[in-house]
DNA sequence: ATCCGGCTTGACCAATCGGTCAAGAACAAT
DNA sequence: ATTGTTCTTGACCGATTGGTCAAGCCGGAT
């Protein structure tokens, strides 16, 4: 009998390039959309290629939409990492929530397509969740915790106070449209960054 | 010409029962699926009738998810309109936080539903959000900022303190995923609360 | 120039979905 | 009991969608 003809067994620069355009092509899509409203075809539109070509490139939607993820995911936690224990908290702290507010501030879609995920159970990334990221979020928690127990910040849940951070900062890419609409005007980066900076920081200073 | 056959004039009892049974199937579905992953077929079986029957209460889908968006919407701010100027702002505002973490926590779905919208952009409530509650916050913004001008509060812009409120406090329903993943347990409310009250109001105490 | 494997697509298919229709069942008023 | 209205549903329809297929295109290695 014959054998299955083999696909796409080396990456060439083609390959390379349109894995490239359809991500960035899906992400807009599925942000917009979520994962059931976006079709393959509006995807594919957006590309440039047709649906059949899109699909030689990833053979199903569920495979575009969990690289987009996997993808976003790597670097989306970068930052905590950079969290260091040695510093000083309060300027660590400040760095960590600038940054995130930044990140979702160039890239709100990304940040909408996770949230549209987490949101409807985390069906393609749970593992994820209580894997890689419950990780790094207890190592870092440990070194708030530390910083608490030093004297150095004013008692607060170390998980708690992260996911306060991540809350917000994530809420002006979100629920932008929210924002926008309760304050009549788009919101500029720099205001937002330093009002959260505040509310959220204030409260940490030792003694 | 036969004019058309007038439907639905009367509100009877079985009228009143079938909608209220429709309209809390539909939450579950849409809460879960969003409003295109959701089908009526699937809202008809929760409920426990025949589509068509679904369709005679509710002629197309998007009648259904806007009913529950506006039923929703008007009991969700109604803390918010609780707040007193002529009270105790640290226990206004904790009064304020702690009711909102408890509707999160009782009724999550509901949270998920009214989240799921905004991160798609409000298509159907963009109105809402501009008028009401634009409205509402600006008055309340207002109370905030009295109180810091009267000196019985920190300085805080009101607009993204109020922000902060709802994003932090909504997290817990809408990310709950992620947040029992990362605890590696569900949540209690109790617990939350307390440490959310905590972050957000301790940088307020004036002086 | 040719040749082969990667690249591209029009046409198509089966499944799903929102919504309609016609006809009957249950019910209320008399 | 009758009659007119409300309620209920099986069957159906057109549109959309994810995915397939077979056939042709194109580029680079020889």
């Amino acid at each position: 009998m014959p054998h299955t003809k083999t696909k796409q067994v080396v990456n060439t620069r083609i390959q390379a390039r349109n894995k490239e355009v359809i991500l960035e092509a899906a992400l807009d899509v599925f942000s917009a959309s979520g994962f059931r409203g976006a079709t393959v075809d509006q995807i594919a539109a957006k590309a440039g290629m047709s649906k059949p070509n899109l699909l030689y490139y990833f053979r199903r939607k569920e495979d575009i939409y969990v690289a987009l993820l996997e993808h976003t995911l790597t670097d989306w936690l970068e930052p905590l990492r950079g969290l260091d224990a040695s510093g000083d908290p309060m300027e660590e702290l400040g760095r960590y929530i600038s940054a995130k507010m930044e990140m979702s501030n160039a890239n709100p879609k990304a940040s909408r397509l996770f949230a549209n995920e987490i949101l409807h159970g985390a069906p393609m990334i749970e593992k994820y969740l209580k894997g890689p990221l419950r990780q790094l979020v207890s190592e870092k928690a440990a070194v708030i915790q530390s910083w608490v127990s030093a004297g150095k910040l004013a008692p607060v849940d170390p998980f708690h106070f992260i996911f306060a951070i991540w809350s917000v900062t994530q809420h002006y890419a979100d629920f932008a449209v929210q924002v926008d609409a309760v304050l009549g005007r788009r919101e500029d980066l720099k205001s937002a960054q330093k009002a959260v900076l505040d509310i959220l920081l204030r409260g940490l200073k030792p003694g």
